[in-house]
RNA sequence: GCCGGAGUGGCGGAAUGGCAGACGCGACGGACUCAAAAUCCGUUACCUUUCGAGGUGUGAGGGUUCAAGUCCCUCCUCCGGUACCA
């Protein structure tokens, strides 16, 4: 009997599996396809930590156990490897950051390896290859052919830490995704996707997806669809005529208590409207205010909100009454008109604007046809309509309808539905990404530069500056060229894409990885997506996901795809916290790496643990004292299959026989159950159930030694995806198969119904129910039976005290209730 | 504020409306050992106990039910997201 060394398994078996070809992917015609993919990880020059194998560990058991119950299985990986990481590193170092990427990504798959996470390597892709880049640069095209990509200067989020314009759902809150840091407003020619024109089927068809709730909640949220309406005040001004002014509102039935119109000082119209006196103070508060990031603008206005009178008058086109036009900085520009009718009575920020430059506020809205007051505050709910011309009466409900239909009749607005999503801004000035496969010439504009890839060209330095310009400009060889239409010289577009740009078709790019012609190949698109289970963090809700979702669909619209939905179930894993409370990051020194647990306890015990340590979903505490104990787990269970290798038959004993037959059917079953219900933690509990069963009857193996030498086969299979090693190590050991085989490419095992089946069941008598008894009865005893038997209980007896009982409720096989 | 989720032993966590605390960690006791580690066996929600058992207990308070961790209502706390979106 040899002592448990997981070094010399690891040692010998993954080599073996390796040259079978174990994790390749499946292409029997006769079995059902399953697509498995991780989220494209970025390979960071920190490496994984144990953080990272809760995501890698469970997808793997997950795609073993598929391919052992008859699956061809998908399971790739590669590197969203273009990146500013990697580029900070070269402007450091010096080095390229190809260079750097490739040191990273190998270690990435090394320390995979480690842990035996089984990817089709075959299938590895790289985002910053151009052989994948120039179908990045494709997509770019077919979007811009397609008249959804353009080029704008518009504001836009700008980190001056990383030196980045970033787009919304990278800056949201107003802080940097990646650093931390707040962002400015900053005035920059830059490309857009126009993502906003997929608003309303990015929202409505993510109904239909198995996704978590609160991810599609974010989403959402996120692209906040609002009904309302766009009404036309007008301004006459005292030297540029009549000015419309359009207003966007949700609450067109509080329109005749709109006392001001408020517009944001980035406003378009600010300038023409403002009045000769008022223009020295309205100019210095649109300085103020933007030089001010959104955040500081926010909690300023949280003390008190600021504004100033543009000595313009607009007109209520409801009722014709002239109120004044304010600008004021809590007014967004992005959003709507950039510009609202405030109504104090009936909205909260409106109320205390007008609070504190004592402006006047009208009731309009009644609810329960009751005026609430609004002098102490607004009154937001719905109601009847008072104070509202022709329109009183209505119910806010009502009137929302027919006073935007009144409106578009008369000419002077329209119902109109609003987003807060914002079209995507995917250009950098940055050196390491997918080039803009454009071409700027004087007289055709921009032009699509169709000889792909639009390979990046070796620079002397990568070191973005604060100008905008991309690191790409200073390489003028390449800068210059001509166009491809007329042919007179020209530039090519200088800044590259974001990297959200590689990760939003890399799942289409594994099913055909090395086809030349086209980004993918039709046929095994259509043979392996949707991706049948999507697993990651939950950070990307609004990034990654909605980016993803957005290209599926334009190449649908485009007929390249047969769906629109690229993820059709999506599970996010909980993070791993370290010992010391905290998120793990190389910052705060509080790694812990599966290089060392590997060592020290092995991979399977690893596996193990990182499954077993609480639900896949939940936020959980690092505990090394955990995995030592499934470390305990491998290695009694080592020691006790050394002990029973070859259990000969003995004295039958019915008995432990049955029992035993039930403890297996109910381990495979919970098992099976778990693992595709993703309820890891449990379907390992089972199993450390079923080993101490085993082990405290290991005296009775020989009694039952048919049934023994099957539950250990059986069970070792079970175990088989998350211990690879020691399960196959010990299936050889006790000569399930020969040389040429393993474990890992034998079939799932079926529980046995019937083995399920118990002869007598523990029946729990309560009175009152309080539990007083427990009785062992045949387990087909009828309602009746129990009921008799009950009664007669010596406890219950004295528990009725002779008395008869009211009711007596009885469940067969789980207890019987007397009511005394 | 709004949206999503969660509150169960010393800890991570289990429980189709039907025996709360599976499994693991930790702790305690014992065996083995010169000793320690490892390993094995046992105990481990709380209170009371005549050691038979009795009572209490799943964030708080109500309710439905023969029966509630689980369903309903009100509230509290924590986590995640979002935040002047008119």
């Amino acid at each position: 009997m040899s002592t448990y060394n997981f070094k010399q398994l690891e040692k010998k078996w993954s080599p073996i599996w390796e040259k079978a070809g174990l994790y390749k992917t499946g292409d029997d015609p006769a079995k059902n396809n399953f697509y498995c993919l991780d989220y494209f990880p970025y390979p960071s020059g920190a490496g994984l930590s144990v953080g990272h194998c809760r995501n890698y560990i469970p997808t793997d058991v997950i795609c073993r156990k598929k391919r052992m119950d008859g699956h061809n299985v998908l399971h790739p990986m590669g590197w969203d490897a273009f990146g500013q990481p990697a580029e900070e590193y070269a402007i450091k170092t010096g080095m390229h950051p190809a260079e750097v990427t490739r040191i990273n990504t190998e270690n990435y798959k090394r320390q995979m390896q480690l842990f035996e996470a089984g990817y089709d390597w075959d299938r590895e892709i790289n985002s910053s290859h151009p052989d994948y880049y120039r179908w990045t640069q494709y997509f770019f095209l077919l979007l811009f052919d397609r008249g959804l990509a353009y080029q704008s200067d518009n504001f836009q989020m700008y980190c001056p830490d990383c030196k980045i314009v970033l787009s919304n759902e990278e800056s949201a809150g107003g802080i940097c995704w990646r650093c931390s840091g707040e962002v400015v407003k900053k005035r920059l020619p830059q490309w857009y996707f126009r993502i906003t024109e997929y608003a309303d089927r990015l929202l409505d068809e993510l109904d239909g997806l198995d996704w978590p709730e609160n991810i599609k909640a974010m989403q959402r949220n996120w692209i906040g669809r609002s009904h309302g309406a766009e009404v036309n005040f007008s301004i006459e001004t005292e030297s540029n005529g009549t000015i419309n002014l359009p207003v966007y509102t949700t609450r067109i039935d509080t329109i005749y208590g709109a006392t001001f119109c408020v517009l944001a000082p980035e406003h378009p119209d600010l300038a023409s409207i403002t009045t000769e006196e008022m223009k020295k103070e309205v100019d210095d508060y649109i300085r103020a205010s933007s030089a001010k990031t959104d955040l500081q603008r926010l909690v300023a206005s949280e003390k008190g909100k600021t504004g100033i009178f543009t000595g313009a008058y607009a007109k209520n086109p409801f009722n014709g009454e002239e109120v004044p036009v304010w600008t004021a900085d809590y007014v967004l520009a992005g959003y709507g008109t950039a510009a609202i009718m405030a109504v104090p009575a009936h909205d909260e920020r409106d109320h205390a604007f007008a609070k504190k430059y004592s402006l006047p506020i009208v009731e309009v809205i009644a609810p329960g046809g009751v005026a609430q007051g609004v002098d102490e505050e607004a009154t937001v709910a719905d109601g009847e309509l008072i104070n509202s011309g022709e329109f009183t009466g209505l119910s806010s409900d009502e009137s929302r309808k027919v006073m935007a239909a009144f409106a578009e009749k008369n000419n002077f607005g329209k119902a109109e539905t609003r987003y807060r999503i914002r079209d995507w801004l995917v250009s950098r000035q940055r050196y390491w990404g997918a080039p803009i496969p454009i071409i700027h010439c004087e007289k055709c504009g921009a032009v699509p530069e169709r000889n792909l890839p639009v390979v990046l060209p070796d620079v002397e330095g990568y070191e973005p500056d604060d100008s905008g310009r991309s690191p790409l400009a200073a390489c003028e060889e390449w800068v210059n060229t001509t166009c491809p239409e007329c042919g007179s010289d020209a530039k090519r577009e200088t800044s590259t894409m974001a990297g959200f740009a590689c990760s939003s078709w890399y799942f289409l790019r594994f099913a055909s990885p090395h086809y030349s012609d086209a980004p993918f190949d039709r046929e095994e698109v259509n043979k392996w997506l949707p991706v049948d289970l999507y697993v990651g963090g939950a950070e990307h809700a609004v990034m990654h996901l909605i980016y993803a979702r957005f290209w599926t669909k334009v190449m649908y619209d485009a007929g390249m795809l047969n769906f629109t939905e690229p993820f059709s179930s999506l599970k996010n894993q909980g993070m791993l916290i370290s010992y010391d409370h905290q998120k793990m990051s190389k910052s705060k020194g509080n790694v812990i790496t599966p290089d060392e647990m590997v060592v020290k306890y092995g991979a399977d015990a690893l596996r193990l643990y990182i499954i077993f340590m609480g639900p896949f979903e939940a936020e959980i505490e690092w505990s090394e004292e955990g995995l030592a104990g499934t470390y305990r787990f491998v290695k009694r269970l080592w020691n006790l299959f050394q002990e029973t290798t070859d259990v000969q038959a003995g004295e039958f004993d019915e008995t432990f026989d049955r029992e035993l037959r039930y403890e297996l059917a109910r381990t495979i079953k919970k098992v099976t159950e778990d693992i595709d219900g993703f309820q890891f933690n449990t379907g390992v509990a089972a199993m450390m159930e079923f080993l101490n069963f085993l082990s405290a009857n290991r005296g009775k193996a020989a009694s039952a030694s048919t049934t023994w030498r099957k539950a250990q086969k059986d069970f070792l299979t079970v175990l088989a995806p998350a211990a690879p090693f020691i399960t196959d190590e010990l299936w050889h050991l006790l000569n399930f198969g020969d040389e040429t085989e393993t474990i890992h490419t034998q079939k799932w095992p079926l529980w046995i119904e019937e083995d399920l089946v118990k002869d007598t069941v523990d029946i729990v008598i309560q009175i009152k129910g309080k539990i007083r008894d427990r009785i062992s009865v045949p387990a087909d005893s009828s309602k009746e039976e129990l009921e008799e038997i009950a009664l007669s209980l010596a406890k219950v007896q004295s528990y009725l005290n002779g008395s008869a009982p009211k009711r007596v409720i009885v469940v067969p096989g789980r207890l019987v209730n007397i009511i005394g």
